[in-house]
DNA sequence: TAATTATATCGAAATATTTGAATACATCTA
DNA sequence: TAGATGTATTCAAATATTTCGATATAATTA
């Protein structure tokens, strides 16, 4: 993983919502619905919408739609790619 | 690590000015002087000074002065705690 | 002690991010 | 097909971050 990369993930991770997002998708098993969110986040739905689509730019998060709604999953092989970079910055 | 925390060291690595800072500390074995900064990063001084401070209040730089300079040393232990955090995102 | 050097702080401008109301779009259901 | 539901987009306001000139502070050197 490149520095521009690293750089766009820990912008993903860099607010309390997109962290509490990251962690209701995992809570919930391997995907959720952005519904779900509505109750976890004290944020209006164009907000959480928005915070949605930074996590899935920085490819943290994938997506797929299922009639009309949305299911979201993690992408641990991108987690651990930007593990190894941190891992990289240390002496 | 809190979700606090982590967002902090995210918000911290969130900027390619810092990210070469990181590089540069780990390239000088150890530590290094702000001052060879200055060629290494295209920024004004009280930039610098700026991505410094942050770099710092996040802790995963710390610092201690040696006459007019000041040496910087990465926060191994820290990284390893920030990697620990996301590591604990993936499911 | 005056000049020099290294770093920090202040203040303001430029830029980026976050937020939500309004609205659009897509899909489901009656 | 009309209305309801879930999500995305647009736009503008509020807030935060980045940048640097000017200046302050602190330590060294002549």
């Amino acid at each position: 993983m490149d520095a521009k990369k690293a750089e766009k993930i820990s912008k993903a991770l860099a607010d309390p919502n997109r962290l509490t997002i990251l962690k209701e998708i995992k809570k919930s098993k391997q995907c959720l619905y952005c519904v779900d969110l509505n109750n976890t986040l004290n944020l209006a739905q164009p907000s959480i919408a928005h915070h949605l689509k930074l996590l899935i730019e920085s490819e943290l998060v994938t997506s797929d739609k299922e009639g009309r709604n949305v299911r979201y999953y993690l992408n641990n092989k991108l987690m651990d790619e930007y593990i190894r970079f941190i891992e990289g910055l240390k002496i």
